[in-house]
DNA sequence: AACTAAGCGGAACGCTCTTCCAGAACTATA
DNA sequence: TATAGTTCTGGAAGAGCGTTCCGCTTAGTT
């Protein structure tokens, strides 16, 4: 799933160990954070901090590749819940997916905004990849006359993340129920499509 | 303006001491973001570090004092501007002030939602400043019939924020734009007050 | 002037980041 | 399978930063 684009295939062993990295840096960004030191991503994936440092030599390529690598989990999810799924509930249950991958990213979204230029890209690799597949699910909901037309995915993606990272102080699951409250909103003016 | 409260009055180099830590550290802050190298602010406040940590034990007492600061420096110039301005001039000119305000706060808003408990308590302190402050510009430009007046104070306070502070990439001046447009929205259904 | 205690500075310690290279591990070839 | 050639690995070493600690300084008091 990772770095297969060009140049020579990379040796097994390599690969193996990148997997590794990324696994451990995504679990010990969750608990804690960014920040976290090296050798705690190292040890956790069973390699030495040089090849930590051999794959990913600065800390934003660390992030920026667990992000990628997070977003695609997610927008891959979108066909597996529109197979096993009514067109609506698998919108509700993606929206839901996106909201625990958005969860995850408190950090992260620190280091969005630090002014870093190596994450400017990363908006814009989230739209790409997560808009086409929130759109598919938009579109068979309406398709299926179970939600209205009127709603385009950056405006949702958009809205689920302010919602979901808040400004200011609000208790636990805020966020959830207020993503709620957009589906029953999208529900509600459900009917033939015009 | 600091450390007042109660016990023996502090001695008074101690007192210029903690000004002075507070002036470098809103400066350095600026420059070189809240996870600047300690012994950069001792240095340019003309201490050591040694003083920096007897007056703010944790980093994130230095922060709290310095956005403390800055918040008061805030809502106290919304009197000044109401002095000086009419009060819709006013109105817009403190938006201003406030969006400059928030501008610098880049590397904060990272501090805020880095899930560290010690930072709880800065937005309501944010809101309890300046809140009472923009309602007093609000109320008298709704009294001289210059803005309508069905805005509340801290749905203000928010949308300015979020759109000085956005989510994803976009150019420089977009907040400022959304802003006068946010201030020309509400002077366009001025009238006799109901 | 002398005393007291608050306050100061910066050396020292420990932790983390990052680099580097000798040697281990893998792959291709014969 | 044996060998050569390359890639990749691990962790020691060097540098830098955060934080603590304590002997000395200095403001305030009598």
């Amino acid at each position: 799933m990772t770095q297969d684009t060009a140049s020579r295939p990379l040796r097994a062993d390599a690969q193996r160990n990148i997997d590794a990295l990324l696994e451990a840096a995504k679990t010990v960004f969750r608990t804690s954070g960014v920040d976290a030191p090296a050798k705690e991503i190292a040890d956790l994936a069973g390699v030495g901090v040089g090849t930590l440092y051999r794959h990913f030599p600065k800390r934003s390529d660390l992030v920026t590749a667990v992000f990628q690598h997070e977003v695609d989990a997610c927008a891959a999810a979108a066909p597996a819940l529109a197979d096993e799924n009514e067109p609506g509930v698998a919108l509700e249950k993606w929206l839901h997916r996106y909201t625990e991958f958005l969860a995850t990213k408190r950090g992260l979204a620190s280091a969005l905004h630090s002014g870093d230029p190596a994450f400017d890209a990363l908006p814009c690799y989230f739209m790409e990849r997560l808009g086409p597949a929130l759109d598919s699910l938009l579109e068979a909901a309406v398709e299926a006359r179970e939600i209205r037309a009127l709603v385009s995915p950056q405006d949702l993606l958009y809205a689920v993340s302010k919602l979901s990272l808040p400004l200011g102080d609000e208790e636990a699951g805020h966020g959830r129920r207020m993503v709620d409250l957009l589906v029953d909103g999208l529900r509600h003016g459900a009917g033939p499509s015009r």
